[in-house]
DNA sequence: CTGTTAGCGCTTTCAC
DNA sequence: GTGAAAGCGCTAACAG
């Protein structure tokens, strides 16, 4: 592979001309430019991203880490998307992803500190957060770049994007209540990830803010798989006095619950309403259509990548949070009940 | 921070003799290696990975190129399920995945031309693969390393993992047959893309082998989308033979013809057969559930992966080509036909 | 506007 | 077993 070297002495110049054409320099003659820029054509040069990277102290690259987790239930859109969000930016930046994923925490864990430490990358977008982690306060502690899409408990100084779990889960079972139903349970997700105690704080004071008594034996867990939820489902239309309507933490564990209900002999949504959260494709397909809170995903991506970018270029240190609202979506799966209660 | 300088310094050592023991060289005296591993720790220092590549002249990590394309549909589990087969075999490796994805094709295809011709990556892995497409031309001209999910249609070199589609698109016409049906139409992907060639091919086989007419306007396109595959069906029904059976080329397209059939007032299976083809989670939690041919994602993912690998010690340099089956799933939107004709 | 000269941090002969 | 020295290919002062 020919180097700068090489196109230097073909050119007639010195390599620190070649360098100042490749970087788009100006103070450089037309004429000398062009001459670099045939010599590089005939030679077939392409710069080497690594020595430059070494020169230039900047890997051009950051780590994307996802988690395999269930809160990024793969059956769901949110991978693609945010992904899709988060790339949007970075090609404006110039910069390349390098995705960490693995089917084992703490082979990401080691992963992930891994390649901020050896500078393989500048930054990192981190998609999980657990209740308990020590990862951000080692990242904190090193100084190492990142941003969260998630948010974290304690006050640690990170950035994060999230969206509103407590709103979201606020709405969705506001919405039921408003749809007339009255007995309303709520399945929610595995209780180590925040964004499942989020969304029960938003049930729970949805609940209250009704005037409505809190049963404990309507919240149950289902670690967001889809076979959970039905399970859990059954056992909630078992009880004395069943539910008349699901709030479900995630389309997919909905998706249980319907079929849950269904088996039952119940309707959907005369008999018990149901909702989910995310507004992933599936909950258009379902029959019926599945109510849900439409979480935006494409935009944590891009914010999450703005924050980062920031982070990297103006030495910004004060972390920035943003917290991006969902949108009720009304489907089949609820929206008729204060019809037939009326 | 710290570089292997500053470690040697520590540690009273050359760094040369860091470097061996951070390769894990044998030729070093236990009390050394432990003297450096002290020094290390001491000042946490962690080998930068640029200078690494740099010197070694191995970037240690590979290209992933996923297109948005609908061929890749992203409400399918292709995407999370293809990385998950790769990175099971990378990581092994040691190797890092740098993910291409982007919605325009022409920066797709500068952004993996960029990235090899740089040796940013050592090799990369790509998932389209266009009927037209100059890019693997170039490839093998600049001997670049890579694998295609796929297939390319002219003899072209290169190294391939792709599922067999013309037996697919056979297998599911098959089935249908076999399963009582007599008017059976196919509702096809986009045809730029050689998957589409080849499921079609399948369909005609099945078609002829089974002593049936082939009629063209029992084959329709509906470039891979739910909705378009909706209104693809529509026409069908309304034709004065409408068909007794759809085949679609993926389960998306699938659950788009289930949707305008239900809509028409017929029954599936009854008065119509289904059937898909990749056997994504949508196919199990539609109603019907949706019948189809499995695809083995993981699996290709891994022995793309594998391929690369070789390809990058062996120096190996005959292209390697395997072609994984698919599989048979039958659910309800096709099963019982048969017991009602018989 | 362009060339000279040090590195960037690590690997790898080649000696001893 | 360990060290010295020469790069890997590029960037970035510093001169001029």
């Amino acid at each position: 592979m020919p180097t700068m070297k090489d196109v230097a002495r073909r050119a007639g110049v010195s390599v620190s001309t070649v360098s100042r054409v490749i970087s788009g320099s100006d103070r450089i003659s037309a004429a000398t430019k062009e001459r670099v820029r045939a010599a590089m054509k005939e030679l077939g040069f392409h710069p080497n991203a690594i020595a430059r990277s070494l020169a230039s102290k900047t890997a051009g690259t950051i780590g994307l880490v996802v988690s395999r987790s269930p809160e990024n239930a793969f059956a769901n859109s949110f991978f693609p998307e945010v992904i899709r969000g988060i790339g949007s930016v970075l090609s404006k930046h110039g910069y390349y992803l390098l995705l960490i994923m693995t089917d084992d925490p703490e082979v990401e864990r080691a992963q992930t500190l891994a390649a901020l430490r050896s500078r393989r990358v500048d930054g990192a977008i981190i998609t999980s957060s657990r209740v308990s982690d020590t990862l951000f306060r080692h990242l904190v502690d090193e100084k190492q770049k990142f941003v969260l899409i998630g948010r974290v408990l304690d006050d640690l100084p990170v950035s994060y994007v999230d969206n509103d779990n407590v709103k979201v889960g606020y709405m969705a079972t506001r919405h039921l209540i408003e749809a007339g139903y009255r007995r309303i349970a709520m399945i929610s997700g595995d209780p180590q990830y925040i964004v499942s105690l989020d969304r029960i704080e938003g049930y729970k004071k949805a609940i209250s803010e009704a005037g409505m008594e809190f049963r404990k034996e309507y919240l149950v867990n289902a670690g967001f798989t889809r076979e959970a939820a039905e399970e859990a489902c059954q056992k909630l239309l078992a009880l004395d006095q069943p539910p008349d309507a699901i709030f479900a933490a995630d389309d997919t564990m909905a998706s249980g619950a319907v079929r849950a209900i269904l088996k039952s002999g119940l309707r959907i949504p005369e008999d018990v309403g149901v909702i989910g959260v995310n507004d992933d494709p599936l909950a258009s397909m379902m029959r019926p259509a599945l109510s849900t809170v439409r979480i935006p995903v494409f935009e944590l991506g891009v914010w999450a990548a703005r924050i980062l970018m920031d982070l990297l270029s103006d030495g910004e240190t004060v972390p920035r949070q943003m917290v991006l609202p969902g949108t009720l979506v009304v489907r089949e799966s609820s929206s008729t009940r204060g019809l037939f209660s009326a």
